[in-house]
DNA sequence: ATTTATTAATGAATATTTTCTTTAATCGAA
DNA sequence: TTCGATTAAAGAAAATATTCATTAATAAAT
């Protein structure tokens, strides 16, 4: 009976595992404030958001509160670091080093959160054989050879015409999750997660949100 | 008695504004084979959504398709565009050079969905003076005398702890919409929208679904 | 001209997510 | 010890989003 309360083999809602990050900023900034436990009524209280819906979040992980002090800070922060997956350092390759995948290569924060981008493949001889970053541009071709590393994890800023395309050579290549930075959606087996990321798509959101609130 | 069918005010579902650049990339590439019509069945089915979504999706536009034959791919892209305001070029400030920030700066891609950064914001002397693909990076004091220039939207790529102050004075410096690229929750009046957009959470949604798939 | 198949649009039903309500635990104060 | 205040957790209710079912229109085939 200890696991068959779980609905839907124990899947996480999409929603509370993009709040979980925020989550884990505030705690570290609670924690260099050195406070040592914090109540997800305060959390609630400081984010804006339904005290419930914090507890509902983190009752996903394995921790559990204290009644009347709440959650430690110290193992809240590792236990969502853990969960989250920004523990171990996943390695990654980029398909496409255009402008999209030239501006990821920029941002150090990634691997914070886990991700380490290895090498870049894409077409254009303009870049292939040049580094960025410290990361080297390989011929797509190159990737064929390369399928016996550990990596999974593949990042797709590729232009929009190539998406699928290479998003199947992705897979086929042993890549078993792919970030897709392109505005297409990707369709493949479901031996391959694709995680839609279209920085456009928010841009569009807030525009409108924008003229909402204007007239 | 036209206009009282709209409820709420007629405010469009995030998931739709979300769902619409993929229409948009999807269209773009049926003009390019040449397509005059396009019908939502045919969307539906090479995108491997649901039909009524795409109808539902693009009746918040002022789209209306055709029986038999479906919706004019040039308009439709038209009105999507406009609709979701990529036609216009809005100026921005960029606030926070750093890594991320800087990574932006590199995605040109932003100008062709009427994003256009014209100057970024920080307060480290290493980078304050420096031109990085065009965009001068000024000190943040700088912010103050600037006020009267006509940009609406900032883009927040500042160190989390940071975040919320920074915000704040963007917003008393009349920014209108903030893209919030910190896991911080930004809380401000309403009178300034806040778009997040958390790189790092969609990066914990992607490793939780490969953790699924993979036990 | 008539039929058939395909389609957009609309409203109903379902599923999902969020918010509300209740309960039980326990810390601190009296 | 006893009481009151605060909390996590769990379940119920409400709100939201998605999917399903139906209808009316119409282009193409007969």
């Amino acid at each position: 009976m200890s696991s068959e309360n779980k609905k839907k083999e124990g899947i996480v809602p999409e929603p509370s595992l993009r709040r979980m990050p925020c989550y884990l900023a505030y705690l570290k900034l609670a924690k260099r404030r050195s406070q040592e436990y914090v109540s997800s009524t305060h959390i609630a209280r400081d984010m804006g958001v339904d005290p419930t819906q914090v507890t509902k979040d983190l009752s996903y992980t394995s921790i559990v509160g204290k009644t009347r002090v709440g959650y430690e800070v110290n193992t809240l922060i590792d236990v969502l670091e853990d969960f989250l997956g920004f523990r171990k350092l996943d390695k990654a390759y980029l398909f496409g080093a255009g402008s999209l995948g030239n501006a990821l290569l920029h941002d150090h924060g990634l691997d914070q959160y886990g991700l380490k981008i290895v090498a870049a493949f894409d077409i254009d001889p303009k870049v292939v054989g040049k580094t960025i970053e410290g990361v080297p541009i390989l011929h797509v071709s190159e990737f064929e050879k390369m399928k016996d590393e550990n990596i999974e994890v593949g990042i797709l800023t590729v232009p929009a015409e190539f998406a699928q395309d290479v998003a199947q050579q992705m897979a086929e290549g042993g890549i078993k999750g792919i970030w897709n930075f392109t505005p297409i959606r990707i369709r493949l087996g479901d031996n391959c997660v694709v995680q839609d990321t279209s920085l456009y798509a928010h841009l569009a959101v807030m525009f409108n949100r924008m003229n909402s609130i204007k007239k």
